[in-house]
DNA sequence: TCAGGCTCATTAACACTGTTAACTGTACAC
DNA sequence: GTGTACAGTTAACAGTGTTAATGAGCCTGA
């Protein structure tokens, strides 16, 4: 056919391309707008290239997910390093959930199967998510040195709250100004911390 | 053909028919499974036939959307006439948001987008989410009665918490046993009423 | 009796989806 | 040259939501 020219691209780019594409699609149309072909088409190549890189849209959704929890896990050590009150830390932690929400929604959706976003592969089988627990289960131990029972049903609250708030706040941003469920999401989460005194 | 012999069913029962084969399709498989060929199929008719009934997956899903608010409501309201005491009321109310999540997970996942299930109309939208909204916000003035403003804050206080511990738990029930799940959530529920007096 | 229309349900098709087998072409080693 | 490995393609399969066109049966009116 044609020529097919410049099309020198190391394995590196191409791969980051089909994620970064992934999400663009996610974060313009939905997760449910996601389709191979459509990636394909955008980082012009064919469909089958994909599975070169990924073997199955399932793998795919699976990374994208595992860069969320460890952007978060990163964002949590870094308020680590720079506070060291334990009550302080638990909030600021809080307040990166948030941001991390609001700023990248694909990502949240696609780590909790929210709003059409679907990988198969179990959560909870993602080190990542593992580590962003520990980090966080540190935290509160650092706050109230108990035994590692209780510590983990704080982590659960806390998860809980957080997780309650940002979601129901996602789903229901048409009818309820962002702005304002912000505010209330601080104040609850500084009521949770206050409360582990 | 052949004969094609004893097809008399009502418009009701075929409607109720499609309903029913959708949510237990969810049950066994999830709901990234439920197709209108397979809905169609389990009912022992065409494709197009589910079409005369609901036009669109989106109006179906809808569908059993509302059925799940509509019986959440309605066992609100139960607990209405059982209880007078407000404290009492809303625990309750929560305890039946926990029972409801987990005999009838199919539901609850549509009715937030959960784990593939994606229904692309607003939830809030529904009017008996609208119902659901009022009559929790109506036990919750019996208890304060303050303005209409700190009413609906609560409100989403208490709606997150109980909605963040359910999805989580639903989510990684596989890593924690839910009985755990159930008694951290009995004990964060209380402990939310007995904060409001 | 026969034609028309109404109702119910079907078949067939379109444009998609994830996924895979088979193929083509190019570059390099011997 | 011949062979081989690599990069990327086309074509196909089975499945999806959705809709237009079609058919079969039955009741009514002439």
């Amino acid at each position: 056919m044609e020529t097919l020219e410049r099309k020198p691209r190391s394995h590196e780019h191409v791969r980051a391309g089909i994620i970064s594409t992934a999400k663009k699609i996610a974060r313009q149309e939905g997760w449910q707008a996601v389709s191979i072909r459509k990636i394909a088409e955008a980082i012009e190549y064919s469909a089958p290239v994909v599975y070169e890189y990924f073997d199955g849209k399932e793998v795919l959704l699976n990374a994208i997910r595992d860069e969320g929890f460890t952007y978060l896990n990163d964002q949590y050590h870094r308020i680590m390093k720079l506070y060291r009150d334990p009550e302080k830390r638990l909030y600021e932690i809080s307040l990166i959930q948030w941001d991390f929400a609001l700023h990248q929604p694909e990502l949240y959706q696609v780590m909790y199967n929210l709003e059409g976003a679907y990988c198969s592969v179990p959560v909870y089988q993602s080190d990542a998510l593992q580590a962003v627990g520990d980090t966080v289960c540190e935290i509160i131990f650092s706050f109230i040195p108990k035994a590692k029972e209780s510590i983990r049903r704080l982590y659960f609250e806390w998860w809980a709250l957080s997780h309650g708030m940002i979601a129901l706040a996602m789903t229901m941003q048409d009818v309820q100004l962002l702005e304002q469920s912000e505010q209330t999401y601080r104040e609850s989460m500084r009521q949770f911390v206050r409360r582990l005194r």
